[in-house]
DNA sequence: CAGCATCCTTTATGATACTG
DNA sequence: CAGTATCATAAAGGATGCTG
C-alpha cells in the first residue's frame, strides 16, 4: 500500500492530504461514530437515537445528523408537515459501506475494555 | 453485536459510554491515525514523520507521540543523551492490534475519493 | 416531535520562536 | 535532532430556553 501521499485530495471544495484525512472527516468527531451504529440496525427518529446515546445533547444529534447528511452518509426522511412531526434517518448505500469499518471499531473497543480492566495492558 | 450499551466503560480514570467511545480515544482527532499510518512500515524518527505529514506542526506532532506513548499504542527509544539526539518511534504489540483498522480506514478513504472524483455520488 | 437560537466553556489546532 | 514555550485562533461540545 501506498504510503507516499504527497498529493492532496479534493472533495466538494474540501483538501485533504491523504485518504486516512478523508476518512477521518467523515467518521471523526466525538458523536459520528456512535450515531451511526445505532443505525446500522435501522432506521431511527430523533429522539430514539436521542434515548440510545442518553449523554448527547440535542443540538450535537441535530449537528451530527446534519453533518452526515449533507456527506451523503444518511438520508433523513420527513413523513408529515404539521407537528408533531415524524422523522426518519436511515444508512444511504453510501453510508453502508462504512458498516465493516464500524464493526470493527466496536469489537476493538470492545477488546481494548477487557484488556484494560484486566490491567494486561501496561505503560510502555 | 449489543448494541445496549447503557453501562459505562472505564480505562486509566476515564469513563466511556460504548465501545465505539473507546476506540475513537485512541484515534480520534486529525492527526493520529496518520501519524500510525506512518508507523506500520517501520519505526521512525520525529523529523522523518514530520518529513512524511508536511502539514503536521511541530507542536501537534509531539502533542499526538505523546498521547499515543501514554496510551501504551506507540513507544519511544532514546538512544543518546547529548544532541544531536537519536529517538526512534514505533507501534507497540498493542498498537499493532490497530493495523486492520488504519488498513481499512485507508482503503474507504481512498475508495471515496474514487467515488467522488468521479461524481458517482450525490446529495440525497 | 424534532428540532433551532443563544450563550458559554473546553479542546484542538496552529504559527512562531527558542532550547538541551 | 528532537523537541518545548508562548500566544493565538478555530472547532467542538454543552446548558438552557424556545418554536413550527
Amino acid at each position: 500500500m501506498n504510503r507516499k501521499t504527497s498529493s492532496a485530495n479534493e472533495i466538494n471544495k474540501l483538501k485533504f492530504h491523504c485518504e486516512m484525512d478523508v476518512a477521518m472527516h467523515y467518521v471523526g468527531g466525538k458523536w459520528k461514530t456512535v450515531v451511526l451504529w445505532y443505525l446500522i440496525e435501522d432506521k431511527k427518529r430523533f429522539n430514539e437515537i436521542k434515548k440510545l446515546i442518553p449523554n448527547i445533547t440535542e443540538k450535537m444529534l441535530s449537528i451530527q445528523l446534519k453533518s452526515l447528511e449533507e456527506d451523503g452518509i444518511i438520508k433523513k426522511e420527513v413523513f408529515n408537515v404539521k407537528p408533531p412531526l415524524k422523522v426518519e434517518y436511515s444508512l444511504t448505500d453510501f453510508g453502508k459501506t462504512l458498516i465493516p469499518l464500524l464493526q470493527y471499531l466496536v469489537t476493538w473497543g470492545g477488546f481494548v475494555v477487557k484488556e484494560k480492566s484486566h490491567s494486561i495492558h501496561t505503560k510502555q
